[in-house]
DNA sequence: TTGAAAGCGCTAACAA
DNA sequence: TTGTTAGCGCTTTCAA
């Protein structure tokens, strides 16, 4: 293990000073001559600047974090993969961090990567607001992806914040923007409202009429669009939690299934909440789509293995990433603003006539 | 976005020297009532250490790389939270990056390492011995997670070495070890031998003499020891490979389906593989297990979701990663040896006997 | 266009 | 036990 080549030894080599290799190498101007020397020599010598000295010097370290609640779900291994491929392309070092779905987790990686210097990060967010506001406290230049932190629950259980995030909801056919917030952080998520709206008029277009809700942790969006879309009077039996595991998925669904024999057709919020609704179905001896009708979120390669395939909402998860890339990165100044990526219907075989 | 506050802040607020915080801040020696004092003073301030000034005196940025070829493939993404999580429990950070499977992209993110100074890294290796071998010049500490970089074909088609390789594979029924090495890296690697001698045994006594085996980048020491299973003479027209995308699964596998009637069981030694090989035999009109019987390398959910479930050789893909990033972290001194961790067949629906 | 020099925040060698 | 000091490799004024 050879000591790498230093600015200083390049500096000498080629009869110069550091400063000039250092804007030869950022190109700043120098003389044609002096660069090409320079440059000659710095390959000569295989010269790599050592990020440790600009990072100290300009005080950040380069590159961005990305924080998701679990890899093993293949939509959120998407969205990492298009931030990587983002990252890539820019020479960009990505710190990764896994957080389980829980805050507390999420805070020490936060902490972590502010130890780190680490001042742009990528989150699909698992604290409500209020734990985001120390990051953002601290400088970093934030993007969520996918979903956006939970209104702390103080608030939560206001009447009139919930009005208002209702409203929001209620109004207009555009795309919708991404709720009112306090945090004024841009985001990358895909238009729920709509991927929901069209998932659950499908059904209905089948004869479905008690339509089911399976989501999980940062599925309140998903949830409102689902009560927006089936419309009063809401029976809010048919709209359950886990907590983001898959063993409280399964308990979710087959509980679902059990106390409401009634339904005919099942939105899972997301794909380990669609994976638990077919295993607690064929547990329940439920034939899908003959007994009950599923609509999963998120497109995953394995929805065509099912049998029957699933018929899904996909969205976009490696565009996703990619674009929560960019906007992190390319953060200069201006604040960048939000987008909302279209869902798509992919109709398989899941789904079927009511009986 | 207040300035943070650095350890001569600290210092001067403690009315100590900036050495004495340093030494309190790790463990170093200091009288109580001085430790007392700073550990006051830096909770008061609310100081957290800059990873950059540390990193910069001691060259080295802590935590470590971790490069795998694809994180959509659920396996990969289960190695990587196992690393996740070791790498969180120590509070060091993880650097990710895919590699597509591809040895430049590789090489690329190393150089990406290197320049970060990253001298840890766990990888999922797609080059060739040849390909890492800069890595290891450069210092870094590696270790090799689920295979080892191919031997690079020049070697390859040397007929000594391979007859090395295989008498390597053909002796002994102890774990194997893994094959010798030019490189002197450490690895974690499932038990793929025995692991796939189960599953053809498994096979045979349900009356297969036909297996086949779908393989993909880094799959040789799998079929090498499927070869070894099915003993003499192998039928080298029943072992195809993938090039690591899903479309080339896809295509191996319904070419080997096509070209090979006669077959009556599929071995896929991996889960992007087993994903193929349900998909087309499904397209092939072709029944699992009534027409063909398939075992899937790779336990992932979803295999459980099949119709029938599948049956598979389970790897522990998280204890894999978090061994790895243990063996990354305690380098300390000594080389770490290797670990290979036992696989586990799992039985579920997939096959049945040979018609 | 160029070079000298001043740090960025930290640790470790050395002195006291 | 403590403080002083010399860098780690780089960028960036500031002069020349």
């Amino acid at each position: 293990m050879e000591k790498r080549a230093t600015i200083k030894d390049v500096a000498e080599a080629a009869g110069v000073g550091v400063a000039t290799v250092s804007r030869v190498l950022s190109g700043g101007s120098a003389s044609p001559q002096t660069r090409e020397r320079v440059l000659a020599v710095a390959a000569q010598l295989d010269y790599r600047p050592s990020a440790l000295g600009r990072n100290l010097r300009q005080r950040r370290t380069g590159g961005m974090g990305l924080l998701v609640p679990d890899l093993t779900d293949t939509f959120h291994a998407q969205l990492a993969e298009g931030v990587l491929a983002c990252a890539r392309s820019a020479g960009e070092p990505v710190v990764l961090g896994s957080t389980a779905g829980d805050p507390e987790q999420e805070s020490e990686l936060i902490g972590m990567l502010l130890e780190q210097s680490v001042d742009r990060l990528i989150a699909v967010p698992s604290g409500d607001e209020e734990s985001w506001a120390p990051a953002l406290r601290a400088g970093m230049t934030v993007v969520f992806a996918d979903r956006l932190p939970a209104v702390p629950s103080a608030d939560d259980d206001d009447p009139a914040v919930r009005a208002v995030n209702d409203l929001m909801l209620l109004d207009g056919a555009a795309p919708a923007p991404a709720r009112p917030r306090s945090l004024d952080v841009p985001s990358v998520t895909a238009d729920d409202r709509s991927g929901i709206r069209t998932a659950v008029r499908y059904l209905r277009g089948l004869g479905h009429r008690r339509i089911a809700f399976i989501g999980g942790p940062g599925h309140d969006r998903r949830a409102a669009a689902f009560r927006e879309a089936v419309g009063e009077p809401v029976d809010e039996e048919l709209i359950v939690f886990g907590t983001g595991s898959r063993d409280s998925a399964y308990a979710a669904a087959s509980g679902l299934f059990q106390s409401r024999p009634d339904l005919s057709a099942v939105v899972a919020g997301g794909n380990v909440l669609g994976e638990a609704a077919v295993l607690a179905a064929r547990e329940l001896d439920l034939r899908v789509p003959r007994d009950v009708s599923l609509i999963m979120y998120d497109d995953v390669p394995w929805a065509e293995l099912c049998s029957p395939p699933l018929t899904v909402v996909a969205q976009p998860g490696r565009d996703m990433g990619y674009r929560a890339a960019e906007l992190v990165l390319r953060s200069g100044g201006r604040r960048p603003r939000s987008v909302v990526l279209p869902t798509q219907l992919i109709v398989r075989g899941s789904c079927g006539p009511r009986h």
